[in-house]
DNA sequence: CGCTCTGTTGATTAAATTCAAGAGTAGTGG
DNA sequence: CCACTACTCTTGAATTTAATCAACAGAGCG
């Protein structure tokens, strides 16, 4: 399958235009950029750990995982993409050696090519600097997972992944509750939280009792704050957007 | 004290020359900025958690931990900053609800104002993009900081920070051997690998019988291949060159 | 209908934490 | 120079947490 124009780059240019000031101009640049489509099945690796690769992918729909192989065959998922995510996006300026990367659930993607996306960048500054600013929010997140991977305990590991996950699919209700489509498994978790699948499911049964559930793929939260407690969440790692005279800075 | 072009960002232009074609002109743009040069104590917060900063810093000696408070008053280390690291230069871009920056020994650091650096990146292109590739470095190694933290026993975890770390400081000797100074506490060490500082004890106990030793302010790795094993360490993910070809086609 | 994958549960074991106390070390001020 | 203090390091014992081992139930699919 070959690479065309006939994709869809939108939702990622409308992404970036949240948190940068993108001209006509640029978005125009983007949006032209050949794209190729796939579709991915279950369990699949869309890249091999230790590959390089030529391309980002835009998810559309679906998740995929990061991965990390470690000694004996155990496994760490070290980020999850969710649908408008342009993973790899990172590794146009550094496509050696990168980690794996796997579908969760049958997912579609739009690859762009890496070499597009760094020649946008050299002709458009404030490209450049929207695609910089990805790779540090992505980075704000990474960063959440090394602690909560390393200083919290099960529950509450589980608990802030599941607060991160709704939060960032958007399916909070004003704080209230939250609920989304989630077809991960239990393995999935555990290689998510870095514990193991026995536990998780012992954890999940601790979730539930603060009205969390996690059951026929699908996510639900009865108490939204009750949850964040148990998970000693705090949204604003995730905020995007800087104060407004900020980003003017470089377009003006 | 008022910032001042009397700096010297020579080291870190010459790291981002390592990975980054930069012409003469973008090398005297950086060079150019001015900067102001800092002294601070052991166990001093450079930058709270949580503030919005307004510079990067150029690490001149000591060391730095990007830290992150977890519930019940426990820290976890999410980054180590070594002399020769630009310290936040991805909040450039990103400088709200920062982590908090805490030296674990006196520490001099030459502080470069973002405005600064995000102009430079918006007049060159190839500054921007070998910061974006700065801020990808990064977020590799915190990926396999996950992994660390995630899946692997006490002493896997503890020697595999301890060879990133010799490999970081260029202390390994032809691969046979290392050796650093490295003024870090037992705690700093727990905090680091998100476990007790007890553990970190017994553990080092362990590892000093296979050849490495944390003692006096000093590393030291008398039979490094023994060690890598220990620590399931493969250094590739810290490698910055890609391959030439790569690197020089923005730069020409 | 039978296979495989996923989820569930109990019993056992291993790993790491917690609690506690004491020894070593460096720095401070008299 | 020494005593005092604070911090770091060390060790043991008890406890907690999570992993491991094992078996089975349920769901989904061909």
């Amino acid at each position: 399958m070959m690479f065309s124009s006939t994709g869809n780059l939108r939702t990622f240019v409308d992404r970036l235009a949240r948190h940068s000031l993108l001209g006509e101009a640029e978005k125009d640049c983007l949006l032209s950029l050949p794209v190729r489509q796939r579709q991915i099945d279950t369990n699949r690796d869309l890249v091999r750990q230790g590959e390089n690769v030529e391309y980002a992918c835009l998810v559309t729909s679906g998740f995929l995982a990061r991965c990390d192989q470690a000694p004996e065959g155990k496994r760490q998922v070290v980020a999850l993409h969710i649908p408008g995510d342009m993973v790899d996006l990172h590794a146009a300026v550094r496509p050696m050696f990168t980690t794996g990367l796997q579908t969760l659930c049958p997912t579609t993607v739009l690859q762009v090519r890496h070499s597009d996306l760094r020649a946008a960048a050299a002709d458009h500054p404030c490209i450049a600097e929207a695609f910089w600013r990805e790779c540090s929010a992505e980075m704000s997140i990474m960063a959440q997972w090394v602690v909560n991977v390393g200083r919290r305990c099960a529950s509450a590991r589980l608990a802030h992944f599941l607060c991160e996950t709704a939060w960032r699919l958007g399916a909070v209700n004003e704080g209230a509750s939250a609920s989304f489509h989630f077809p991960l498994t239990q393995s999935h978790l555990a290689e998510i939280t870095g514990m193991t699948t026995v536990h998780i499911n012992r954890t999940l049964g601790v979730l539930r009792g603060v009205g969390t559930t996690v059951r026929k793929k699908r996510v639900t939260i009865t108490h939204w704050p009750t949850l964040v407690a148990a998970g000693d969440f705090d949204a604003r790692y995730l905020e995007l957007v800087s104060r407004p005279d900020e980003s003017a800075r470089i377009a003006a």
